[in-house]
DNA sequence: CCCGATATGTTATTTAGTTACATCCGCGCG
DNA sequence: CGCGCGGATGTAACTAAATAACATATCGGG
C-alpha cells in the first residue's frame, strides 16, 4: 500500500512531506495563530515529539509562502491567500481580543516602503507589517 | 549626599529611575540593537542580575517612546528621534549584515494603514513596520 | 507616623528556538 | 545489485527570551 499521508480535506501542494503536511493542516484548521509549541502539542498523537520537527516544517512552509510568521506574536498562520506571494509585502491585522488575523496586501504600502528604500539606499529583502488592535467584530462588541 | 545616579553624558528625561537610566544608557551607547539579555550582561557590574530588572525598565522606556522594540529581532534600540512619538507609526530598516538600524517615520504609510483599517473596521492600537535587508553602506560593499 | 503606590531584588519556571549528531529513505549510477 | 549522495527525520541537550510569584525597599501625602 503506497499510502502517502491522507486524511486531509485539502491539498495545498503535491510535494509536501508528511511533517510539512501535518503542520500546515494544523495551521489551516486552527482558528487563530499558533506558536510552534502549540502545533507540537496538537501533533503528539501523530508521533511528533521535538520542537525541531515543527520548526523544520515551518521553515519550508514559510519559504514557500504557504504559512506566515507573525513576528510580534512569535506565532504562525496558514496563508489565507494562495496568491499573496505575488505581492512582496503582506500585512497582518491581529485582533488582541479574539486572536483573529486578517491578511491583506496593500500595494500602496509596498511602494511607499520601496520608495523610502530607494531614496535612502537601503536594499530590502523582507518586509514586516503588523497591526495590533481590535477586529471589526470585537470593536463593536459591548465590553 | 543626595547622589542620584550620575555618570552619564546625556539626560533624556529627569524622572527616570536608576535602572531605567542604566538600561537606556546602555542602549544609547550600543552600536546596534541589543536583546534584553545583552543589556543584562553589560549591566552586571552595576549590580543588575535578573532579566526581570531589564524587562521592567524596558517596559517603561518603550511606553514612553524612549526606546523601541524590534519585533523581528527580539531586541531593543534607543529611540533615534526624540519626536518620533508624535507620529503614531514608526518604521525600522534593519541591516542584516552590519546590524545597523535606521528609524524613520513615513506619514504616508501610516495613513495607508489607517485607511485600510477604516475601510475594514479594524481599530489599530499599535503598528509594526520593519524592513530587513542591507543598508546603503553594506549594499555597496564588495562582497 | 502610617499608608498606598511604585520601584526593586531574587528564585524558579515557562516559552521559544538552536546545535549536534545519528538514522532513514529515495534515487541515480556503475 | 551495491554504493553514494542529498534531503528528510528522530532524539537529546542546550541556549535564549520572557514571565510568575513573592519579598523588600523607597517615597510622598494625609
Ligand atoms: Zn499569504
Ligand atoms: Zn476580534
Ligand atoms: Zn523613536
Ligand atoms: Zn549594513
Amino acid at each position: 500500500m503506497t499510502q502517502s499521508h491522507k486524511g486531509h480535506d485539502h491539498v495545498w501542494a503535491d510535494d509536501l512531506t508528511r511533517n510539512q503536511e501535518l503542520v500546515l493542516g494544523t495551521l489551516a484548521h486552527a482558528h487563530g495563530p499558533l506558536s510552534a509549541y502549540d502545533i507540537l502539542d496538537r501533533l503528539r498523537d501523530d508521533g511528533l515529539r521535538a520542537p525541531l520537527q515543527i520548526y523544520r516544517a515551518l521553515d519550508k512552509l514559510t519559504e514557500r509562502g504557504l504559512a506566515h510568521r507573525l513576528e510580534s506574536l512569535n506565532a504562525f498562520v496558514c496563508c489565507a491567500d494562495a496568491h499573496c506571494h505575488q505581492s512582496g509585502c503582506i500585512a497582518f491585522a491581529i485582533c488582541e481580543r479574539c486572536g483573529k488575523v486578517e491578511e491583506f496586501a496593500e500595494p500602496a504600502i509596498e511602494s511607499e516602503l520601496k520608495g523610502w528604500s530607494k531614496a535612502s539606499g537601503f536594499v530590502p529583502s523582507r518586509m514586516t507589517v503588523e497591526l495590533r488592535g481590535l477586529c471589526a467584530g470585537c470593536a463593536s462588541q459591548p465590553a
